[in-house]
DNA sequence: AGCACGCCGACT
DNA sequence: GTCGGCGTGCTC
C-alpha cells in the first residue's frame, strides 16, 4: 500500500487484466508515465486487452522480455476504493480477481475513442433564397437560443425532412459541428418538493438524513408494510445525498420495476437518473459508466451488477425488496448484491438503506444485533388486511395419490367460484425433486448422515438425499408409525397442480402463471392485467410473479405445500412462505371482500406454522432464528457450496468425491462437508452439475481454508469449479 | 480467454 | 509419409 500514486515512464507497474490469470503481469509504463488505477492497453502475446494498472511491479520476471504499456484510456482512472472493493469481495466470494475485474468493466468499448456525433445549432450566414421550410427551420433554432440538435431532432421540431437542414447547412446558416456522444446525464433537482409525508414518514426520513450527514458508513433496516410509502421516505434521503453533492444508487430486484420508479424519479427529481441493466443499449451503457466516473450522474437506478459501476462519490446505496433472492447472482461470479452493497458502502463511506416489508431473516438478525439500525414504518391508514389465515391439517385429508388438492381446500375454492370470485393456488417450492413424506402422520423420510430430507429418484426408484447424494430402496412402510403404502411423494410441477384444478373443476378458466412460462416480461404483465380484470377464476404459481399487482377479485389463496421447507435442506423456505402470507395479504380481499389463506401442512402444531397463521412477525422471527441457531445454519453459521460441472457425468462425481476425501483444511476449522450431490439445477446446457456443501460455525475463517481444500485441484478437460458462498438455494 | 505447441489416428 | 484431432501450457 505504499506504492506511489504515478509512474514514471519505463518504471515497472503490475497490470490486472480481465485474462483469467492467477496474478498480475508486470510491464514497463507508458511514454509520459501513468497513474496507479490508470486503465491501459497492454500488449498479451499477440493480442492487445485491457487492463488496469494495481501498482509497482513485481520485478520476478525476466526484464529483458518486459514488454510497454501500449497506452492510457481515456477513461477515469480506477479509485483505490474500488479497487478495494474488487479486492475484499473477490476474497469474501473466492472469485479470482479478473472475473472482478470483468464486473467493473461491463461497458462496452472502454478503449474506443471518445465517440462524437454531428450536432446543428443556428450559423453566421444567410441562405440565398428562403423558403417556409428554411423559415421553420431557422425560427426553431432561434427560439431554443443557442442549443444544439442532432440532425433528426432538429428536423422533426420543424417539421422539415433532414435535406432542408443539410440546405441550410450547405448555406453557412446552419451550423455542423461534432459533438461528444457521450454526455452528462439531466441533472436532478433535490429541492424540488415531495410529496407530502405522514408523521410517520417524515419522522423516518429525517432518521436517514441525520444519518446520511455524518458521512460515514452505516447500514439502516428501513421496514415498511406494503403501503406505508417506503419509497417516498428513501427517496428523502437520497434527495439529501444529492444536495451534499455525493452520488446515489437505487438498486431493485427486477428490470420490470425500473419504469415504473423511473417516473416516480423524475416527478420528483424533474429528471430522469442513470438506468443500468441488462436492457440497456450498449452505447447508454457507456455513456453511463463514463458519466458516473466523471461524477456527472447523480443517481443510478439499476441491477446488482451496478454496484460494480465506478462511483466517483458515492454516498448512498438503497436496496429495495432488500429479500428478494434475486440479489443473489446464480451464475458466473456468485455473489449477493445486498452484502456486497454493504461491503461497498463501508469501504468508501456511504450509507446503506435495506428497504422491505418482510426483511430477510439475516438482515433481521443484524438490525437486532445492532450492526445495523432499524426505522420501521407504520400503514397510512390503519393496518394492511392481513387475510384470515387458517391452516389445513394434511394428516386429517383424504387424497387420492397423486394429488395436492385437499377436500378442504377444494370446497373453499368450490364457494368462491359460485360467488364469482377468484382463487389462487400456490406451490412454495422451487426445484423439482417431490419430497417423500407419509401422508398418514406426516413425517418426511429424512437422510441418516444429514438434517435433510430425502427425495424420489425416479429412474433409480431410491429414495436420494440432496445434501450429501446418500441413497436408499423406498421403504414399504412408513419408518415413523408404520402405516403401509401411505409413502408418496409430495411436491407438484404447476403443470401438475393445472391439471388436478382443471380436472376438479371443469367449468373454471384456470391460468398458469409461472416466470418461466412466459418469454418477455411484457407476456407476464399482460397476463397478469387480464387477471387482475377477472379473465381466470383460478390462478396457479409458484413464486410471488404477481409483484405489485392487485386482483380485487381474489379472495382466496391456498398455499399448497406451506411446511416443505422446515425439516432441512431448503432452509429458506419457511421464510418464503412468511414473506407469501404477507405479501399476499395485499394482494388477496379488499374490504367489502375478506380474504382468507389456507396453508396445507402437516404439521400444524409447528412454532413457525404457528407463528405464520398468528400473523405475528416478531413470533415468527424468534422461532425461526431459534430453528436455524439450532441447526448450525446461516445466520447462526456459515455455508458454501462447491459447484463441479462437466460433460461427463461420472468425471464430475469422481472429482467431487475426491474433494469430500481430502478435507483436512476444512476438518481443521471443525467443518463438515457434505455430498457430492445433485446441485439445485443438475443440468445446465448439457453440462452435469453437481455440488458439495460445507457447514461450518460462524466465525471461522471459511474462505481462507476453502480456498486450502481446492488449491491443489487440477481442473482437467472441461470440468469447472465454482465457489458459492452464503448459497441461497438448497434443493 | 485465446492461441501455439505437440503427440497419436485416418488419409493421399 | 502427412493432415488434423484437441489435451496442455503460456501470456509480462
Amino acid at each position: 500500500m505504499s506504492d506511489p500514486e504515478f509512474y514514471d515512464q519505463d518504471a515497472l507497474v503490475a497490470v490486472l487484466t480481465t485474462q483469467p490469470l492467477d496474478r498480475t503481469l508486470d510491464y514497463k509504463a507508458p511514454e509520459g508515465g501513468c497513474l496507479r488505477g490508470a486503465f491501459v492497453e497492454v500488449p498479451l502475446g499477440p493480442r492487445k486487452v485491457i487492463g488496469v494498472v494495481w501498482g509497482a511491479g513485481r520485478g520476478d520476471f525476466d526484464r529483458s522480455r518486459i514488454r510497454s504499456v501500449i497506452r492510457v484510456l481515456d477513461v477515469a482512472p480506477m479509485r483505490r476504493e474500488m479497487a478495494r472493493f474488487l479486492t475484499r469481495a473477490a476474497e469474501y466470494t473466492l472469485t479470482p480477481m479478473p472475473s472482478m475485474l470483468r464486473l467493473a468493466t461491463r461497458a462496452p468499448g472502454l478503449g474506443d475513442p471518445p465517440s462524437m456525433r454531428k450536432v446543428y445549432r443556428l450559423g453566421q450566414g444567410e441562405p440565398d433564397r428562403m423558403t417556409d421550410a428554411r423559415q421553420r427551420v431557422l425560427a426553431t433554432l432561434r427560439e431554443y437560443g443557442g442549443l444544439a440538435f442532432t440532425l433528426k431532432e432538429l428536423a422533426d421540431l420543424a417539421g422539415v425532412t433532414p435535406s432542408v437542414v443539410k440546405g441550410l447547412v450547405q448555406k453557412g446558416a446552419v451550423a455542423e459541428e461534432d459533438s461528444p456522444r457521450d454526455t452528462p446525464l439531466p441533472p436532478l433537482d433535490p429541492e424540488r418538493p415531495g410529496k407530502e409525508l405522514t408523521e410517520d414518514q417524515a419522522k423516518a426520513a429525517a432518521i436517514l438524513r441525520d444519518a446520511l450527514r455524518s458521512r460515514t458508513y452505516g447500514t439502516t433496516l428501513l421496514r415498511g408494510v406494503t403501503g406505508s410509502g417506503k419509497t417516498e421516505v428513501y427517496l428523502e434521503a437520497v434527495a439529501e445525498c444529492l444536495r451534499m453533492g455525493r452520488q446515489a444508487l437505487v438498486l431493485l430486484p427486477e428490470i420490470a420495476l425500473t419504469a415504473e420508479f423511473l417516473t416516480r424519479v423524475e416527478a420528483r427529481f424533474g429528471a430522469r437518473p442513470a438506468e443500468w441493466h441488462s436492457g440497456v443499449t450498449m452505447t447508454e451503457r457507456r455513456r453511463i459508466w463514463k458519466m458516473v466516473g466523471q461524477g456527472n450522474a447523480q443517481l443510478v437506478v439499476g441491477a446488482r451488477s451496478a454496484l460494480f459501476l465506478p462511483f466517483r462519490d458515492l454516498g448512498l446505496i438503497i436496496v429495495d425488496e432488500e429479500h428478494d433472492t434475486s440479489y443473489k447472482q446464480e451464475d458466473g461470479v456468485l455473489y449477493n448484491a445486498r452484502d456486497m452493497a454493504v461491503l461497498r458502502a463501508a469501504i468508501c463511506g456511504a450509507r446503506v438503506v435495506l428497504a422491505s416489508a418482510t426483511p430477510s431473516l439475516e438482515s433481521w438478525a443484524n438490525a437486532q444485533s445492532g450492526k445495523y439500525d432499524m426505522v420501521e414504518l407504520n400503514a397510512r391508514f390503519g393496518a394492511a388486511v392481513l387475510p384470515a389465515m387458517r391452516a389445513i391439517d394434511m394428516r386429517a385429508e383424504k387424497l387420492k395419490a397423486g394429488t395436492w388438492i385437499s377436500p378442504t381446500l377444494g370446497g373453499a375454492v368450490r364457494d368462491r367460484l359460485a360467488r364469482n370470485e377468484q382463487a389462487m393456488l400456490f406451490i412454495n417450492r422451487r426445484g423439482y425433486a417431490p419430497v417423500t413424506l407419509c401422508r398418514a402422520c406426516g413425517q418426511q423420510i429424512g437422510c441418516d448422515h444429514c438434517d435433510a430430507r430425502m427425495v424420489e429418484h425416479r429412474f433409480l426408484k431410491r429414495l436420494m438425499c440432496h445434501q450429501c447424494g446418500d441413497t436408499r430402496p423406498m421403504p414399504a412402510v412408513c419408518p415413523s408409525c408404520g402405516a403401509e403404502d401411505r409413502l408418496a411423494p409430495v411436491g407438484p410441477g404447476v403443470e401438475r397442480l393445472a391439471e388436478e384444478a382443471a380436472a376438479m373443476f371443469p367449468e373454471a378458466r384456470v391460468v398458469t402463471l409461472s416466470s418461466d412460462l412466459f418469454g418477455s416480461a411484457r407476456a407476464l404483465k399482460t397476463e397478469i392485467e387480464r387477471i387482475a380484470a377477472g379473465e381466470a377464476d383460478i390462478i396457479i404459481g409458484t413464486q410471488l410473479v404477481a409483484k405489485g399487482h392487485n386482483f380485487p377479485l381474489l379472495t382466496l389463496v391456498g398455499v399448497i405445500d406451506a411446511d416443505l421447507g422446515l425439516q432441512g435442506s431448503d432452509l429458506r423456505a419457511a421464510e418464503r412462505t412468511f414473506q407469501l402470507m404477507r405479501q399476499v395479504a395485499g394482494r388477496a380481499g379488499r374490504a367489502e371482500r375478506p380474504g382468507v389463506a389456507l396453508l396445507q401442512t402437516f404439521q400444524p402444531e409447528h412454532p413457525v406454522i404457528r407463528a405464520i397463521l398468528a400473523g405475528d412477525e416478531t413470533g415468527f422471527w424468534r422461532a425461526e432464528a431459534a430453528e436455524r441457531e439450532a441447526a448450525g445454519v446461516p445466520p447462526y453459521g456459515r455455508m458454501a457450496g462447491i459447484i463441479l460441472s462437466g460433460t461427463d457425468v461420472a468425471q464430475v462425481f469422481d472429482l467431487g468425491n475426491a474433494l469430500a476425501r481430502n478435507d483436512g483444511a476444512l476438518r481443521q476449522i471443525g467443518a463438515q462437508v457434505f455430498g457430492p450431490a445433485p446441485a439445485p439445477i443438475a443440468r445446465v446446457r448439457g453440462r452435469h452439475r453437481v455440488r458439495l456443501l460445507v457447514k461450518a460455525a460462524k466465525g471461522v475463517a471459511l474462505q481462507d481454508a476453502l480456498a486450502r481444500w481446492i488449491a491443489p485441484i487440477r481442473l482437467k478437460g472441461d470440468l469447472r469449479l465454482s465457489v458459492d458462498i452464503d448459497p441461497q438455494s438448497f434443493l
